[in-house]
DNA sequence: TTGTAGGCGTTATCAT
DNA sequence: ATGATAACGCCTACAA
């Protein structure tokens, strides 16, 4: 049986008070040097490891942040995860995962059911069609500490950290127009997430910038995976006009994008270029190599959490902040006519 | 602030103990079906939800089990984690998730500090070098119930899900044979993990199998990733004898393989055979596409955590298990002569 | 600066 | 079948 050693244990051998060797650990205020260098001494020495349940009940932290996304099988969520991962074991918390699976009813689920008071805060990166809006709204309402990454709920009062969607999602557009492109699609995401609207705000505008013309029929709205990107650009190929190129709002649906036209015999990069966004490995695996815009998803996941830390280190006495990092153009074979 | 339920307002309300409503919830044995009737009928109507430390810190279960695994950016971890996720989550589980990123250092310092008061369990996948075999020991000697997959040590008595790697590798090696293959390399993984050592003897068996020569030196060891699969193909190719072929060790390296091929101008699948483990996705979409082992990835993330989970119920009075789930040979272009 | 005492929500042990 | 009551380990007034 787990014989583990407590505070209690550490008091009595050092006989002093709980309550003083609690302080202590914790350096709290008021406490004689002396005393506090003696108890960390002999909580090392023991290997005194602190009862987060008790903590936690107590009402101090539970050590522990949640994370709630939609999957963890993609490049850019696992990479996110990573860099949360890294910033939560250097101060000494958990991670707690949530996958929702991109379905609106587990994610709501799983917030309903959320255990907040076993989780000092959370980081989370809603669904396609999130409806937990009040849910979210509900949990921060009661006190605890949220900070959204990537995809973000604009209507509600958090902080959040994001790539620059828009301005990645211009470069790219611009880029391919730079490359001789004119008649360029945009193979969007789902239409009701913020960031889907932030490239195809990108998109647009660069299109406007260089007098490009806007064909509705050219901007196709699905989901992320490579199938969809596949149907997608059969949509685009039966159109009356086609289009000499495609901005997709992430690689994995470039790919898609890549291969379809590849079976259809068109040489990618000279005939017709396409660009993603997200530089997942595979895009420089891929032939022709995938031109991308890459985000910065190990940062994204450590300010989120670094953000998040400090709220709940200054609980309910800190600002709400955005944080919008930049992306790096990455031009490869799928964007080069000769 | 949040104003939780307790079973302490169920039983105010209600006008029964504590003791009554905490057995009504756990559904223990004697209570009055009609009790527990009302009771579970008033938890839902105020939306109780249990609080986990307090039953961590009361003796009863907290509900959470830990993951310990090298990393969680590839393929075939992070699809395992969704499968461990989903029956996780299916039983009313969270898991906290501690990454090591295949440091033996790191995972010595997790294993060390982990809380396993606020754990019923924990599923580890160990790394390259692991050095933590005797802190492993210590938490299941304390009574933490604790399943290995993928990555097990042998040396240790307890429970095991593993992917069928001997069988696979010689299906893999055998297949290469059929192809027309007959100076087979082998590019392998580090030295001291298991199933390094069994995908080698799969390796090696089917050699013998069919007469072929063992060449030490076409034996490679190193890491897992993309540079060390084309790194040790550099190795192959500068030795005196070049061999026709190689099984690396997974998918990873295999691509590595297949880009230094085709550097150099040779026609992997006609000229040169390669293939993999795992079923990586980006194992479709590289030009040729890889020949693999899939792996049941999913699978073995769920059945990890079913045996955990009974483990964590049968509390001491289990039997430790090894599962072996079977592999699925996948031909693709990188073994077709033609 | 330190100690005392009460409580956090739940479970377990005894009674009844 | 149900109820008191005492933990579990820690934290936080409040007192000293």
């Amino acid at each position: 049986m787990p014989e583990h050693i407590t505070i209690k244990d550490i008091a009595r051998i050092l006989n002093i008070s709980v309550s003083t060797v609690s302080r202590a650990l914790r350096d709290a205020y008021d406490v004689n040097p002396e005393t506090r260098e003696k108890v960390l001494h002999l909580a090392k020495e023991l290997d005194y490891k602190p009862n987060f349940n008790a903590s936690g009940l107590a009402g101090g932290g539970t050590r522990n942040i949640g994370i709630i996304l939609p999957f963890i099988t993609n490049y850019y969520f696992s990479m996110v995860i990573t860099g949360i991962q890294e910033v939560a074991y250097a101060k000494g918390y958990n991670i707690v995962l949530y996958v929702t699976n991109d379905s609106p009813e587990r994610e709501m689920d799983v917030v309903r059911n959320l255990n907040t008071q076993n989780l000092d805060g959370v980081l989370v990166s809603v669904c396609s069609d999130s409806a937990a809006n009040n849910y979210f709204e509900q949990i921060i309402a009661e006190g605890t500490p949220v900070v959204f990454f990537d995809r973000v709920l604009g209507s509600v009062d958090a902080s959040k950290v994001v790539q620059d969607d828009y301005n990645g999602a211009f470069e790219a557009v611009e880029h391919l127009v730079k490359q001789g492109f004119s008649r360029i699609a945009h193979i969007a995401g789902p239409a009701g997430l913020d960031f889907t609207k932030h490239r195809l705000a990108g998109y647009l505008d660069a299109l406007e910038r260089y007098g490009l013309p806007v064909e509705p029929a050219w901007i196709v709205h699905s989901g992320f995976s490579q199938a969809d990107g596949e149907a997608d650009l059969e949509v685009l190929w039966e159109g009356k006009e086609r289009p000499d190129a495609v901005f997709a709002v992430n690689d994995r649906k470039a790919i898609g994008v890549i291969l379809q036209l590849k079976k259809r015999g068109i040489r990618v990069g000279p005939d017709f270029g396409v660009i993603g966004f997200t530089d997942d490995p595979m895009s420089a695996i891929i032939s022709p190599s995938l031109s991308t815009v890459a985000e910065p998803a190990y940062e994204v996941g450590k300010q989120s959490c670094e953000l998040l830390l400090q709220h709940i280190v200054r609980k309910n006495n800190f600002q709400v902040r955005e944080i919008t990092l930049p992306g790096v153009l990455i031009a490869r074979e799928s964007t080069r006519r000769s």
